[in-house]
DNA sequence: CGCCGAATGGACTCCGAGGTCCGTTTTCCC
DNA sequence: GGGAAAACGGACCTCGGAGTCCATTCGGCG
């Protein structure tokens, strides 16, 4: 693991480096727990423990349980986006989302298909249940779909898409193909479907390139 | 207090008209607030009393919570099943699909995208810690994408789709954008993404017709 | 150095949810 | 009608997880 700076402090109290640390490691233990017996599985003892931590440091930087969650919605947001930055932002061919599509599916095989995306099991788990977690939730997968959309729309602009091509509607039905195939994957605990999802939606945004490219349609 | 059938083979109890409806008010009661609320926030009392049963009945019936979660993935799957054989056994055309799938989005706009697909909802909760559970929902979705790519076969038997069609992917890439669209519009509390999702895997249907029809779906 | 607030450890309380038990009522069958 | 088992009501027990509290240590700054 890398430099994260994720974990951003919220009131202006002040706070030392060693408070950012905890705080930090708070929140690793936490996402990594939480991908794995979701949330409410998942007790603050079990994070105290694996965050080498104490109860009062958890309620030192949280409010409650549900502050903890809702950091942990931004956290894991903040990781997804930043992970996928490096992935989509210089997207300007079709290869290039092939690439991207290799890189999901090699990641989630390592697991055969257990765990799924870290955003949509918890959008499952909380959507209904913390309005202010939803709404973020929401807004991370709008911004996700706008690395995927901008990326079209080089293509576009480069002539590589055609013009009746719409970069929106295409970006959300491939996210809807890897959030389903996510799923469907974690369901089966095999990648499979998570691969036949994606290509699907590789092929839907094919049909619309300028030239398709050698055979007709496979 | 000893039991005197002792050539009883197994404990293949009487079971009386009454005790199946109570049976079956427990798990009605559990289907409804499992599906709000989410199957581990969802409190025995919850549906104890929602059902108009008492805690002796909930025990009389299932040996504990996890017995009555794995028999709810069961009852809430036989339910799907049977609406979606309802909508799906005679589908033999194009046009078929998208009544289908107008149906599923109908439904899901009445209360603005929330709670999803019961399946889906269940699976990321609970796929990671009840192996039963996973592969009872497994073997559901499996079920279901079947009665999709039935009907598949009978419109590439019947000369509509092309003969390089196949059918399984097909139903599995449209299952995955099912979910995913869920999910998606689940987060966002509109259906709008679960349309986009089907649309475009309804269009890649369509490419696999033998004679494109003139206009697009919708 | 000495102060002060942040940071920490960890024992403790409280309550709610799962699970048990037993006496009572209903149903089934002879 | 009568006996046995199923169905039932609900009080009760237990335990674990959320949340509290306070004494102690650490660390930055005058």
């Amino acid at each position: 693991m890398g430099d994260e700076r994720v974990a951003a402090p919220t009131d202006r109290r002040r706070i030392s480096q060693r408070g950012v640390a905890t705080r930090e490691r708070i929140l690793e233990a936490a996402n990594r727990l939480m991908l794995v017996r979701g949330v409410n599985a998942t007790t603050l003892d079990d994070i105290r423990e694996a965050s080498q931590t104490s109860k009062s440091q958890l309620y030192h930087h949280f409010a409650d349980k549900q502050e903890l969650v809702r950091a942990l919605v931004k956290y894991r947001g903040a990781l997804v986006l930043q992970r996928e930055r490096a992935g989509l932002e210089r997207l300007r061919s079709f290869s290039g989302l092939v690439r991207w599509r290799n890189a999901l599916v090699q990641a989630n095989s390592l697991n055969n298909g257990k765990y799924g995306c870290g955003l949509g099991s918890m959008t499952l788990e909380l959507s209904d249940q913390d309005e202010q977690a939803r709404s973020s939730l929401s807004e991370t997968f709008a911004a996700w779909e706008r690395l995927i959309s901008d990326g079209l729309h080089r293509m576009r602009d480069s002539g590589l898409l055609r013009q009746d091509a719409d970069p929106e509607k295409l970006a959300t039905g491939l996210m809807a193909a890897l959030q389903g195939g996510y799923l469907l994957a974690n369901a089966a605990h095999d990648v499979a479907p998570m691969e036949v999802a994606l290509d699907m939606a590789l092929e839907h945004i094919k049909s619309f390139l300028v030239q398709p490219s050698g055979e007709p349609t496979r």
